[in-house]
DNA sequence: CACTTATATATGCGCAGTCCTATATAGGTG
DNA sequence: CACCTATATAGGACTGCGCATATATAAGTG
């Protein structure tokens, strides 16, 4: 639904060829989004062909020639009423939590293995995010912005080890 | 994905109609899944075909008949290898940090309005949440890992209400 | 010379899910 | 009697997306 306007969004502030893009969604946005290649080239030709983007096709000596993609006038006012459109939550799904929902079917080792592996997982996407994550002063809205949406991650990362530890604490007073 | 496995390990605790899946999905397990009737009615189906659950006619009086489904031993045996098989992380998606991302093309108050839509939204969750959370003591394990998993959003909830909070402020900081 | 890697774009296949609509039974309400 | 609500099941149309694969250019490596 919404990679049409994290594309319209990424573009507005800098063209570029799907093959950019792709790795700008991985690098920039990626802890927030995520787009498979194939999908990122398909979106961007939807938005061509509904007058959101405009493509140019640039030839490059030592490399194969590329699509320039530009948001359109047409595109920025997509992108602007997509930003003002009331929020919809999107479906809630974790598929973690549904699988410790059911979890009492297993020994309690594999549970504590269970919590232990997301545990790992868990610490590794905050290392990841800390590691992106650096503070600024005389920041604009822009960059604050951009800095929150890092901060959010961060912030729900350390809350769901925190949880972690909590619920294996409970555990251990509850297994036998 | 895992919609097969979620509805394995509910008629695993309960055997069900498909219309009480719905309702114990909602009930139950809304707070980390969703489905849509239709998707509950394909699934079940598929289950049904293969063979990893049955179902049996019930004719009712004065109600219309139902379908009462049954896991089946292989629809256990699946069950548990999906426990136990390992966790991959989903796709993170994220919408509202999508927007917030590139939310500098709005008005300030504008980006203050889409915090506090936010908020309320976020406040609706964490109350729902909070009303439907009971202390247990003498909980077996099953009870502590679904209890888990409703403190577990209610952590998130909380933890996405100080980060508005937080936000809101360094945008104030920074906002003309 | 064959192979691998990076750059660059794109299609085919298929699944899971959403939205909408249809169908049927039965009780309650105006 | 017409209408609404709850119970109960299901198909059609469509979309977004993931995975695999294909194609082409060019540089570097053994």
């Amino acid at each position: 639904m919404s990679l049409r306007h994290a594309i319209l969004g990424i573009l507005s502030i800098q063209p570029m060829s799907g093959y950019d893009l792709k790795k700008t969604i991985d690098q920039s946005v990626g802890h927030f989004w995520t787009a498979d290649q194939s999908q990122v080239y398909r979106t961007l030709a939807a938005l061509v062909e509904d007058g959101l983007a405009s493509r140019r096709t640039v030839a490059q000596d030592e490399r194969p020639n590329l699509h320039l993609h530009t948001v359109t006038d047409r595109g920025l006012v997509a992108l602007d009423e997509w930003l003002a459109s009331p929020l919809q939550t999107p479906p809630m799904r974790e598929p973690f939590l549904a699988r410790l929902f059911f979890a009492d079917r297993m020994p309690p080792e594999a549970i504590r293995e269970l919590l232990d592996v997301r545990r790992r997982e868990v610490s590794e996407q905050l290392a990841a995010l800390e590691a992106i994550a650096v503070s600024v002063d005389d920041a604009d809205i822009g960059q604050v912005l951009r800095l929150a949406t890092l901060a959010n991650g961060i912030a729900h990362a350390k809350t769901e080890l925190e949880w972690l530890d909590d619920t294996a604490r409970r555990l251990e007073r509850t297994a036998p």
